[in-house]
DNA sequence: GCCAACGTTGGC
DNA sequence: GCCAACGTTGGC
């Protein structure tokens, strides 16, 4: 099993929203960076555990945690011309983006935001805090997701 | 809304 | 395959 964090506007998308779906599920689609792309297509798999950051808003901050349910496959929104995520280079036989489901797990009574996420002594290798931190789906070390897990339900 | 950092595109 | 121009992300 491994941890994970994805990022969203939660003016487009929140944890709330993901508690409200059906089943609190949904696909993670419309992301269209190779790297977050990568990591779903051959790294993100079911069971594992997922922070869901809101970024872009007034609290910063990881706001809760969801589940993987269901391994990448193809992002049906860029095969759609109608989508805003509609990608006229890819196509069926050679997809180009991948999306992931997930399962809403908790939200945390307050999000726990960047501004302490940058204090906290153990936290040096999440690429949120690091270059890179414009990544979208990073990946979390165990023992980092555990400091900051325990640090959001304080 | 500003702007720095970074990713992507496209001409050569 | 380099690199300048451009677009996007995302914290503040």
């Amino acid at each position: 099993m491994a941890y994970w964090l994805f990022k969203t506007e939660p003016d487009a998308f929140s944890i709330d929203d993901l508690a409200s779906r059906p089943e609190q599920t949904e696909p993670w689609d419309g992301v269209r960076n190779y790297q977050a792309r990568n990591f779903l297509r051959d790294g993100v798999k079911r069971g594992d555990k997922v922070f869901i950051y809101h970024s872009s808003c007034k609290l910063v901050g990881i706001a809760g945690v969801a589940e993987v349910v269901r391994d990448g496959y193809p992002d049906t929104t860029q095969f759609n011309p109608e989508s805003k995520y509609y990608d006229p280079k890819s196509s069926q036989d050679n997809p180009r983006w991948y999306r992931v489901d997930v399962k809403f797990v908790e939200k945390f009574s307050s999000v726990l935001p960047l501004s302490v996420i940058k204090t906290m002594d153990g936290i040096t290798e999440l690429p949120l805090v690091k270059k890179g931190g414009r990544l979208s789906i990073m990946p979390v070390e165990e023992a980092e997701w555990q400091q900051l897990y325990a640090a959001a339900k304080q």
